[in-house]
Order: C-alpha cells, then sequence, then structure tokens
DNA sequence: CTGTTAGCGCTTTCAC
DNA sequence: GTGAAAGCGCTAACAG
C-alpha cells in the first residue's frame, strides 16, 4: 500500500480525491505522490464504487456489434463518457448471448443504461421503468414515453423521397423499417408528407414493412417487385436493407439505377464501395451517442428530469443509385407521364 | 435485504452461491429463495468483487468499433464470455478517447486482458507484462513471445496468391500489412513462400506497405500503378486496404478485375456488395474470440502457462474481383507472356 | 493538517 | 443447519 508513505490511508484518500476541502502539508502531499508513483498505484474500484454507490460505469445495450451504424454511435458515447471521467460497457442482445442488461443494473455494475436497441422489446423496457432504473433510450422510442435522444427521422425521410420526386419519380416505394419502432414510424411518416407535399398520392401497396436487415430488404423489394406495376424508386429505411432490395432488383435482372433508383438511410462507410454507389441519408449518429451520455449523465445526477434530445442535422448523400425514372414502364404496360402528370 | 426471510445474511450467501459443502434445511431454502424472488434480489457485484478478488469482468481493446474485423470477433468472446459466466468490456483505444486498460486491471475492474489492437504499442504491452498484468494477444504477436490466440495468416495469404497463380498470374503485388506486426509479416511470408513454390521472383518493388485502412491501400495501391510495369494481380492484407485498392484502380481509369485482380484477407459481410464483389480469404475471427476468452479464463484458473493458440480453418472465397490477367500490358509496352514463361 | 473510526454489502471461518 | 464475527479496500465524519 502507499502507506508505505507513512501516512493513513484517508489521507492518500483525501490527495487522489483532491479533496480541497482538507489543506495537506506540501511536504506530505510530495511523499505520498511519490509512493503512488513507485508502486503504480490505483484505488481499488471495487472497493471505492461499494463505499461511494456509484461506479462510474456507463452500459449500452445494442442488437449487434457487426451493424456499423452502432459502431459510429459507440464511437460518440466513448468519447464522451471518457471525457467526463466515466467508462463505458457495450453488449449486444441477441439470442446467443444473453447480456443480462438487467443484472447489470441491479448488480451495480453499471451507474446508468443506454438502449440502444430497436430488437430491445417493450416489455424489457417497463421492466426497467418499473424498477426505476436510471436508463434512456437511444435512437428509438416506446408508447410509454421515456427519456430518449433521437434524430430527426422524419426530415431525413424527407429529405430522401424529395430527392426521388425532384428526379421526377412519381411511383415510390417504401422499404420501411418495423412500423412498431420509433424510427420506422417516424421514417415513414417523413415518406408520407413528401408525397403529400408535392401532391402524390400514397399507395398502399408500394409501402413494405421489413426489418433492418439486408435479408427483409431483400424479401421486401422482392415483393414489389412482383407488383403489376412495381414503384421507380424506392425509399429503404436502412443501409442494410437498401441493400438488399438492390440485390433484389439485380436478381430480376434490372438495373439500379436505370430501372430502378434507391435511397437508403445512415451513411456507413462503406456505401460509396458498393455497387452502384449508395445515395443516402447520413444521420447524426455520433453525435447520438455523444448526446445519450450526456444525457444520461445528467439525468444521474439530477440535474434534468425529462432528458429528451432531437438532434437535427440529417443530410442527403447523393451517390449512383439515383437517377431519373426510365421512360418506359418496367412491365411494358404504359408510357410514364413524369413529374409533369401531378 | 433478503434478510426480510428471517435469516443471516450468510445464509442466503451460501444459497445464492450454491454452497454444496453446507446443508440448508429446504424450509429455509424456499424461503430465501422466495425473498429473492419477490425482492428481484441480485447481490452486489462490487461488494462480492472486493471480497472474493474477482470480478468476472473481461476487458479487451481494439482499435476501432467501426472496422467489422473487430465485430467478428467481439461476437465471438461476448458468446463465450458468457457462457463461462462472464461480462465482457470492450474499448477502442486512438487519439480521442484513451481507454486507459491498464487502469482497468489496475484498478481490478477486470480480471484479465485481451489486446486484439495491432495499433496497440509493444512499449504498451511490455509494461503491462512487467507488472505482471493478465493479459492475451488476439490476432497479433510481439518480438518478446506473450499467450496469444492467432489464426494461420500464412496459410490464408498462401490460399490468396495460389490462386491468383492459378488465374494465370505471374505479378503479383502485395499490400502488406504493417511488417511490424505479427498478422502482416505472416501474410507476407505466406506471399513469399506462394510465390516461391511456383517459381516466381519476389520483385521488392512489387511489395508495399500499407495500414489496415482504405486509405492507406488506396495510396499504396497508387504507387504499384505508377511503376513502368505494374503488376496484373495485387493480393491486399486486409479487407479495408483491398477496397482502396479498388478505387486507386478506378481513379486510374483501370477495371477490376479485367486489368488487376485484387484478393482481400477478411471476408467481411459487405465484401459481396461492393463493386466487384470481393474475393476474400475468410479468417476464423469468431473463432478467435471464442479462443481467446477461453485460454484468458484458462490462464486466470492458473490451469495453464503457456496459453497459445492458432487457429487453423482460414479458406478462399471466389468472387468477381479476380480473373485471368489481360492478354497485354497494362502500359502497352509489350505482350504478356503468361504462366508459360516460368 | 493528519489519524481514528465506522461502515459500504458481501463471503468465509468458526462457533453453536 | 444457522448465526456471529471479521475483513476485503476504500471514504467520510469526527477528533485531536
Amino acid at each position: 500500500m502507499a502507506k508505505l508513505a507513512r501516512v493513513d490511508p484517508s489521507v492518500v484518500s483525501r490527495i487522489i480525491n483532491d479533496d480541497t476541502a482538507l489543506l495537506i502539508k506540501d511536504e506530505t502531499r510530495k511523499r505520498v505522490l511519490e509512493a503512488i508513483k513507485e508502486l503504480n498505484y490505483r484505488p481499488n474500484a471495487n472497493a471505492r464504487s461499494l463505499r461511494k454507490r456509484k461506479t462510474m460505469m456507463l452500459g449500452m445495450v445494442i442488437p449487434d456489434f457487426l451493424n456499423p451504424v452502432y459502431g459510429e454511435i459507440i464511437r460518440g458515447a466513448e468519447l464522451q463518457a471518457s471525457t467526463e471521467g466515466y467508462h463505458l460497457m457495450v453488449c449486444s442482445i441477441n439470442k446467443d448471448s444473453k447480456c443480462n442488461y438487467l443484472s447489470l443494473l441491479r448488480e451495480g455494475r453499471i451507474d446508468g443504461l443506454m438502449v440502444a436497441s430497436s430488437e430491445f422489446e417493450d416489455s424489457s423496457i417497463s421492466e426497467l421503468e418499473k424498477e426505476n432504473m436510471p436508463f434512456i433510450l437511444v435512437n428509438r422510442l416506446t408508447l410509454s414515453m421515456h427519456d430518449y435522444v433521437i434524430a430527426d427521422d422524419t426530415y431525413g425521410a424527407k429529405l430522401a423521397v424529395n430527392h426521388l420526386i425532384d428526379l421526377g419519380h412519381t411511383q415510390i416505394g417504401h422499404l420501411s423499417g418495423p412500423l412498431f419502432t420509433g424510427t420506422g414510424t417516424e421514417r415513414f411518416q417523413g415518406y408520407r408528407a413528401a408525397l403529400k407535399e408535392s401532391g402524390i398520392d400514397f399507395f398502399p401497396s408500394y409501402l413494405h414493412e421489413t426489418g433492418y436487415t439486408v435479408e427483409s430488404g431483400y424479401e421486401g423489394m422482392m415483393k414489389l417487385l412482383e407488383l403489376p406495376d412495381p414503384p421507380t424508386a424506392v425509399f429503404a429505411a436502412n443501409v442494410l436493407s437498401s441493400i438488399g432490395a438492390i440485390q433484389a432488383i439485380k436478381v430480376k435482372g434490372l438495373t439500379v439505377p436505370d430501372d430502378i433508383s434507391v435511397v437508403g438511410v445512415h451513411d456507413v462507410f462503406f456505401a460509396s464501395m458498393i455497387d452502384p454507389a449508395l445515395t443516402t441519408v447520413k444521420m447524426p449518429l455520433f453525435e447520438m451517442g455523444i448526446e445519450a451520455v450526456k444525457s444520461l449523465i445528467k439525468k444521474l445526477n439530477g440535474e434534468q428530469t425529462g432528458v429528451s434530445v432531437r438532434i437535427p442535422g440529417a443530410e442527403l448523400i447523393v451517390r449512383k443509385s439515383t437517377s431519373v425514372p426510365p421512360t418506359k414502364s418496367i412491365g411494358g404496360y404504359y408510357e410514364r407521364t413524369g413529374k409533369a402528370s401531378k
């Protein structure tokens, strides 16, 4: 122990926590500091957490470490956490590894939890709520309102759909996210709003509810392609589903964007590398991670009761997967009338 | 407390840790179990860790959460950790957020550390070693031998290069990883060995040392393309650098694979989605995560002293970025002689 | 300015 | 079979 500096442990404690209330003789402080350096002493975090009832650890639940959307959020969260002197513990929740986030909280391993998984069931959330656990939702909502940090998904969706409309599309499909999720419904609402503002009717069979995965995007797009008069453009609520959509279009022997244009949400780093380079809406994911940590810490400190943040700043990144609509219908049934018809 | 079950805390402890040495009356056990259920009681992890000098937490250091290679490793590690009753704490180490892995260990927040970052300096590792900290290297090596879990990178590289040779290439460039890393040197050695086995001379200017990033792959490829007689095929030591290489080739107005073939290492989920779909060597990353946790736990339990594992099973995944060499040299200087020349 | 004391919530040894 | 007591390493209140 640093008691080899010939002082009481409490003095060491005061120095380490630089307790400004009590003054410590320079000579003593120096002696202790030297002993600390020599022994590479670091106070035991468990003892400290036990005493202070605070671990300085934050938890975050995501669906999958391979999903680049969450990678970006984690980056922001990790940065902000370390800035504020906290550690971050991320775990994914899926069938295999059942990260027991609730135990993490109950056992006092973490001070607060960020729920950033859309796969996370509402029932689990109400359990957190029932036990009055300190948590915050990230990039998602629930029916029962909670503290949350989200982006402006409605605006982002409008950006995407207006881009398609500006190119001349009027037959615009939507591969929505799960419509029981906040991001899914908001993006869907943005889609409808954009159509309405341009006087384009909403056509229910052009809507397909999918998950945020490549597979479900593929399947959803297949359904749209089987329509007698398929859309000339598709707004996919996610990058992964947009990639699945492109695969489906290729499999059907059609070309993106010549036959069908595709826009996705989330400008992940490989969006520019796929074929064709994907037009996307860039959402402020990094900022979301930062804000999530800020808000959670505020909540922990009781500085704020309802910490609900909506981060502005979605941005359209135009690449090669969108272009003007083809002049003839895909099925060859009739000539397109184009934007002039509206 | 569960002492509302009218028993001593020590009894609760025995029941929770199902201490088989001491038998407990069925009636008491039932009463305690009911109280636990009712209160949703979970023992405080900090108190427990303090007492037992064990946290059941494992740490892992990676360079970046956006790098899908590590995502795969984390997945495996998380699964195995939860299987063995441990929690996993991953943090990335970069200029911004300086996850202090050493403090994590010294403060007793984690029982052991997995170092899976090639960016992690050797000096930091010797510091870990000097303080006799329980750690293990994952997917990397150092000069001073340590416990490690790696894949067969030499074999993986041979797989890639032999594929190119089989297609008829003799002018094969290599965008190596950093040659001070184990993966970098092993893949380079596999490249040389494959060339040698086919009687192809190693041509030093065809070797370019790059980092494991898109940018460095781009730059390295540009250098190769500026050669008077550039290679007809390139083996990139990483997915990201292979993507950078493809970008460079496109920028120069050339086509993959018609003008130049490209093989990369690591079959990440978007390898099939880029343009052209990437031929890769799939390394056993998920298994690496699993083995890393197994080995670290063995080391912690003192079951094994030198835990060094090499995981077999690299696999070639052929897609669209490789084909037979062009019949004419790119620069147009002379006719290719092909494999027959050797 | 520094030492003494008590206690955070648990586990373990010993006593009954 | 269960309770009592001590102590893990720290911090906070109080004494001196």
